[in-house]
DNA sequence: ACCGCACCCTGAGCGC
DNA sequence: TGCGCTCAGGGTGCGG
């Protein structure tokens, strides 16, 4: 599940092997859920274009090309941005990780997930897109024209402050949790960092937003900014798909103190960690450290 | 306006 | 061994 923080270390890995390279060649698998534009057209438009920069909005990567257009891609639940020569088990299924004998790599061949192959005039390594359950997208616009995904997003989790959420919730029933998974309130929060976040406020993500005081939405802003910027430093969270863009994984799952850790200690007061559903999500929380 | 929920998708894990 | 079930979840869109 890449979030802001996942999105961010893909950005910065990512980057450097793709803006200012000549698209050559575009293979993409056939037509689905994951491209709003059609492969066809995707390809076509693509070829011979140089990508300008790489920009990130919440969760969505934005990519200026040289002739105005403009690519959008978001990784979905599964998504995996990566570059050619990369090894990393990630990318294989069970079955395939089960015939490595140990201690094999194996570098990565496109396999019926990848939904995007660019190849480049240079010669040098392809860079993929892979996306298993197809929740990730990929579209092509042009800069300045409308875009409804991006234009709909709220404030960057990065640059939010808690005056942003305590706005927001005023006069709202449902859990703060699902107010922090609202894209348009703050972008780029998902189910690992509102958890982690609510938990360094010491406030329980069923609570209703409307009942939080100004205080608390100071906490919690501030805490999920705490773990996101702790998570970008380490690379992400690559607790069950993450992988970034050179084949390496993230270590901040060695630092989640409540996400998918129910039953275990409250780092804090040793607690069991709890787990229900908030938001129709799974919500992990300390009872004792979150009120 | 707001809120809950179904849906899109696939693979892992589990019980029988 | 293998089948069928459940779960995971970001974002959209619908109905109440």
């Amino acid at each position: 599940m890449p979030e802001l923080p996942e999105v961010e270390v893909t950005r910065r890995r990512i980057e450097p092997v793709l803006v200012g390279r000549e698209i050559d060649r575009v293979g993409t698998t056939r037509s689905s859920y994951f491209f709003l534009t059609p492969p066809r057209r995707l390809a076509r438009a693509l070829a011979g274009r140089k990508v300008a920069a790489l920009e990130r909005q919440g969760k969505y990567l934005v990519a200026p090309l040289d002739d105005g257009g403009r690519l959008v891609l978001h990784l979905g639940m599964t998504g995996q941005l990566f570059c050619d020569g990369v090894t990393s088990v990630r990318l294989l299924s069970a079955a395939a990780r089960a015939a490595l004998a140990p201690g094999e790599q194996r570098s990565f061949r496109p396999d019926r997930h990848t939904h995007l192959r660019l190849q480049f005039r240079d010669g040098g390594p392809d860079v993929f897109f892979r996306d298993v359950r197809k929740f990730g997208k990929v579209l092509l616009g042009r800069v300045g024209e409308p875009c409804p995904r991006l234009d709909r997003l709220g404030v960057d989790a990065l640059a939010a402050r808690g005056s942003t959420l305590f706005r927001a919730s005023r006069g709202r029933r449902a859990a703060v949790k699902a107010l922090l998974l609202d894209q348009s309130v703050i972008a780029g929060v998902g189910n690992i960092y509102a958890d982690e976040g609510l938990y360094l406020a010491g406030v329980r993500p069923a609570r209703r937003a409307g009942r939080l005081t100004r205080a608390e939405c100071d906490a919690i802003v501030t805490g999920i900014k705490r773990s996101m910027r702790r998570s970008i430093a380490t690379g992400g969270s690559s607790i069950s798909d993450f992988v970034a863009p050179d084949g390496s994984d993230g270590r901040y799952q060695d630092e989640r103190r409540v996400y998918a850790r129910s039953g275990e200690p409250c780092r804090v007061c040793a607690s069991p960690i709890r787990k229900s559903s908030v938001a129709q999500r799974s919500t992990h929380y300390c009872p004792r450290c979150q009120r």
